[in-house]
DNA sequence: GCAATAGTGTCTTTCAGACACTATATC
DNA sequence: GATATAGTGTCTGAAAGACACTATTGC
């Protein structure tokens, strides 16, 4: 294998061309919670490799983009959606991962609230919220399983899978010491809504007067002064996000 | 700009060939801690770009090898150490990190007890043992600053500095929950020297009952039967890290 | 016995979990 | 007032911080 490159009338070949170069992409695990549950944003494979299994949508990095921008833009372009919280995870470049060339993935996870997918899931057939089973085993949990909307486990491409537990496992662990949890919801809600969010990516319930308190006294909240409508009972006060400081 | 390839006898271009790759490379963080410190190992530049400042050891990856290979290659090569506990950080990305090229870098820290640095320090006069001043500034620290034998701050290359930050921020955030604080003290040791590393680390002092009950709670550490010889005092019992499980 | 650090007992403080209670909306 | 959930008061228990105390070695 030889490569050959015009670079601008360097004299000499430099040590940047001295080897192949692996490809480069990024990867999105677009993460939601609808109905208590994880959701990830996944795409069918049209062709080989894997063609008919199920991928993180993802695309090449470009030579005069950044990584956080081609995550920004395959997120515009295959999921036809913006504004997400956005994050990088982990690069994986086993040398096989990809069987066709040598492809290093960057992989971010993105988190939109569920209203925000709506769009992009009507007008394109070849995607699917996914739902994520997770356990709660022990703090980071184990494997995950991606199920369809029959609850048939979905078969991934790639080293997907492993992109997938990656990414619920970093997802709960910034949970509660970072506002990620925010990001999946909407401007305002409701402290059961947020509790509802924290239980779906933990998948294990937790302690309602603890969980508030601690909401609370973290100081990242403040009331709207309004409430929900149309519930039937008591309706409950909905809170928004502080503007960040600074 | 325009690229060529000879890909074996495809018929035509795949979507991997179509645009301009980036190189990729991995750069060691590769962490210590002395004399109450936390360390790093830093490569005087000799050549521009940079000349003359100081780089985390790097190298470019291979087509037929994995990342974590590659750092583990960086690491024999460039420091002439093995065994090192090893660790996938961030990937950097930005388009003119490198004036050159379009140069990706895995970061990866590091992590040897100060005897195994012996040897490679005396025998590379292009390598230093930095000292890194950092502050306790609110949980996950503030800039961090290299500093030479003689104090001074040592200018960094490339975007090495911000490397060098979220290094010492993730070695912070794990710290107290994982058992990366064992790969920077030899194979027995005692728990003040444990407590030494940790302070180092986090750049404040820990309170000594509690980090002694934190640390003997944990399971992790196994007595001896051993003490320290030569102190001129109460020598302290000398405990080694249990074997992992499974 | 003195010096110096190893190692511990225990009180206080903080914070999460549990659980029952009160509050308040719709109907 | 019935219902269903919002929201809280308070007890308990786990674990960290503070601080003083005892233990043990070399000299």
């Amino acid at each position: 294998m030889h490569i050959m490159m015009n670079r601008q009338n360097e004299p000499k070949m430099s040590e940047l061309d001295r080897y192949p170069k692996p490809a480069v992409t990024v990867d999105l695990v677009l993460m939601s919670v609808q109905d208590a549950r994880l959701t990830v944003l996944l795409q069918r494979r049209a062709t080989e490799p894997f063609a008919g299994r199920w991928a993180l949508p993802g695309g090449f990095v470009r030579v005069e983009e950044s990584l956080d921008a081609a995550a920004e833009r395959v997120l515009a372009e295959k999921a036809r959606m913006q504004g997400a919280w956005i994050e990088q995870l982990y690069s994986f470049g086993a040398p096989h991962r990809d069987p066709r060339d040598r492809v290093i993935t960057v992989a971010y996870f993105a988190l939109l609230p569920r209203a925000r997918f709506e769009a992009a899931l009507t007008d394109a057939g070849d995607l699917t919220l996914a739902t994520l089973e997770v356990s709660w085993e022990g703090e980071t949990g184990g494997p995950v399983a991606a199920l369809g909307p029959d609850g048939a486990a979905l078969p991934l491409a790639f080293d997907h899978g492993d992109i997938l537990s990656l990414a619920v496992k970093r997802l709960r662990g910034k949970l509660d010491y970072t506002e990620i949890g925010f990001a999946l919801l909407p401007d305002r809600f409701t402290l059961r809504e947020l509790q509802d969010v924290h239980e779906a990516i933990l998948g294990r319930p937790l302690n309602k007067p603890a969980f508030r308190r601690r909401m609370l006294e973290r100081g990242w909240l403040e009331s709207t002064g309004e409430r929900e409508t149309g519930t039937g009972f008591r309706p409950a006060e909905l809170y928004r996000l502080k503007p960040r400081k600074g």
